[in-house]
DNA sequence: GATTGTAGATTAACCGGTTAAGTTCCCGAG
DNA sequence: CTCGGGAACTTAACCGGTTAATCTACAATC
């Protein structure tokens, strides 16, 4: 099978083909001026004849690009899988590789094992940029950061002025969310959260939470604030520890939708009635958030654009190194659906 | 900042700093035998000094191989967005992805354009090897068989024996789906599903059904099937038709969760309570099945499995390109959850 | 008729690795 | 003392593109 392996044809076969130089086919190839019309077409005759198509690690190496962007996901823990089983994280990536697409990149998915060098990809693969998505070490970004590529940070706080940013108003999407509740009445609202001392846009959600309460004149108590990984579990998990605590609370506004979906999961199974016994509020208003029953009220964010928008930084960055650090900042906004009850 | 973008260092730096030729470096690094202890220590701090790393393209253009591994998967529609937000497809990807980095490669995931010449992708970035996720036309398996890399086929059917596969039993996944809602006493029931004639896993599926109808005696009604495309929001509307027409449905029998989901929620804004008014079963068992309300009672395959050894066929296809045609078939269960009445 | 200019093509070095073939050097056997 | 053989390296060609520098006609200018 490897022995029949057809030999592609190369730059060279074509030139012998259209009787030029391998110079004139990569001229052509590249689309430049100086190619009278008639040789022109003698080279592409000979590329359809041949089935020829240009070797991109050859091109590689000697333009020194790759015409690859690398996407660099959390994983579920350490040496493990992906979390692009995270709603938040698909829908994303699928933004992010159509904008790659459309003009002429491929997408490198991975994630990162805690052993790994972490500058080791970027530099082995010739990247032509990156977008990191969610949180990591400061050891991550100090070492990215020599690899002197075009890199976007999605979800991912680094006060460095070498990384462009696309980022959403998280305090204030969270200060929204929360003030939505407290203004249907609840005074007793949970918040299920990641970790937050690992900062980023979880901090920042903690903070706009704070926020609302502070607005209404409410204090921030510590058994109000349950704390774990994201995802769908945990958010069973913050659940069950919301229904054995002595609070009576009367709604849980969540960090993530997928911690809102998990908690809505244990809450029925307690028997409780959504929105009737218990409110919910979630944050990032995913696809599935709709679907849900009943379905989600949620702090919106366009995570479309996110993706789209990172990507073009890391455009403008290709063709013009020497501009600055791009910085955006996505509006969020209340979908009111049908998980919050007013007192 | 490209002015100043360090240029890393080469083989050839680090042989010169080991004060040893550019090939004795090279068989250091790919752990030749005939290097004397000594030259290898030399070599190896050396590396380190210059924080060498070696360029991929490079030596991927001498070895005629990239370490990288394609996922095709489809998009929403041609020219868009990757499926990637159906979670079987990034559950799928997340395994494939896991499976690649153990082993040392990389992985590349696009979609194809309609217009988009199938064989390019392979060819140009001298591919080690595809997933292909989804149907396709048949021309994308003629141009892709000529690539000669290992292809594995998942959730894709194509007769020719080029192509390994991992499958299920789909068709006895839909029959005992089908027969759950059959022995609960089920007799009108829809069946909401993909479009038939593409073939595929769809077509596998509907033949399940029906297996199941014919072994309790019942025909198969063209006005029991709903078809529309595998999606939220088709899922939905496919609910919308079923409770417009003048049969009394008792059930829904979908085939792909995402259907059943979207159908659950249209149920349920109808006042439909599920089961009791409905009874709804699914197929794939995703992730957050378990956390819908009520839990969907699908048919389960182990979507982690097929990418993980979709993954190991690419790799032993590598190794012993000789052998031919690996087959895989997983197996399937029903789950039972609470999305099912008994009558 | 000599000079200059230019459109259109070619030559050859280079990108950064791999590897077959060749070179040294040293040791043990005949 | 000569020769064979192997261990440890080196040489140099090659992978398949790009591109600066150079060349060649041929037309225009003086």
């Amino acid at each position: 099978m490897s022995a029949d392996r057809l030999k592609r044809p190369t730059i060279r076969d074509v030139a012998k083909e259209a009787n030029v130089s391998v110079a004139t086919i990569s001229y052509v190839l590249n689309g430049k001026e100086s190619i009278s019309e008639e040789t022109r077409d003698r080279v592409k005759a000979a590329i359809q004849k041949l089935d020829y198509v240009p070797d991109l690690n050859a091109r590689g190496l000697s333009m020194k690009n790759s015409k690859l962007i690398g996407v660099v996901i959390p994983q579920t823990e350490p040496g493990s899988r992906l979390m692009l089983t995270n709603p938040f994280y698909s829908e994303i990536v699928s933004s992010i590789e159509y904008s790659a697409r459309v003009n002429g990149y491929h997408l490198l998915i991975t994630g990162t094992d805690a052993d790994a060098d972490y500058l080791k990809l970027a530099m082995e693969r010739k990247l032509d940029g990156i977008v990191i998505i969610g949180m990591y070490p400061d050891q991550f970004y100090n070492e990215l950061k020599k690899s002197r590529i075009p890199i976007v940070l999605v979800d991912s706080y680094c006060d460095d002025h070498y990384f462009h940013s696309v980022q959403i108003n998280d305090r204030y999407g969270a200060y929204i969310g929360t003030k939505h509740l407290l203004e249907n009445g609840h005074r007793e609202i949970a918040l299920l959260t990641g970790i937050i001392k690992e900062g980023g846009v979880i901090r920042k959600r903690y903070d706009g939470f704070a926020d609302a309460l502070r607005e209404f004149g409410l204090p921030m108590r510590d058994d109000h604030v349950f704390e774990g990984v994201v995802d769908f579990d945990s958010g069973l998990e913050l659940a069950r520890r919301v229904a054995k605590s002595r609070i009576p609370f009367t709604a849980a506004f969540a960090t993530a939708d997928i911690v809102a979906i998990g908690a809505m999961k244990h809450f029925h199974s307690l028997g409780w009635k959504i929105p009737e016994r218990m409110s919910v509020v979630g944050f990032d208003d995913l696809n599935i958030s709709r679907y849900m029953d009943p379905a989600l009220t949620t702090v919106h964010q366009d995570i479309y654009r996110k993706g789209s928008h990172a990507m073009e930084m890391i455009l403008r960055s290709i063709q013009n190194p020497e501009e600055g650090k791009q910085e955006l900042i996505l509006p969020v906004s209340l979908v009111e659906r049908d998980s919050v009850r007013r007192l």
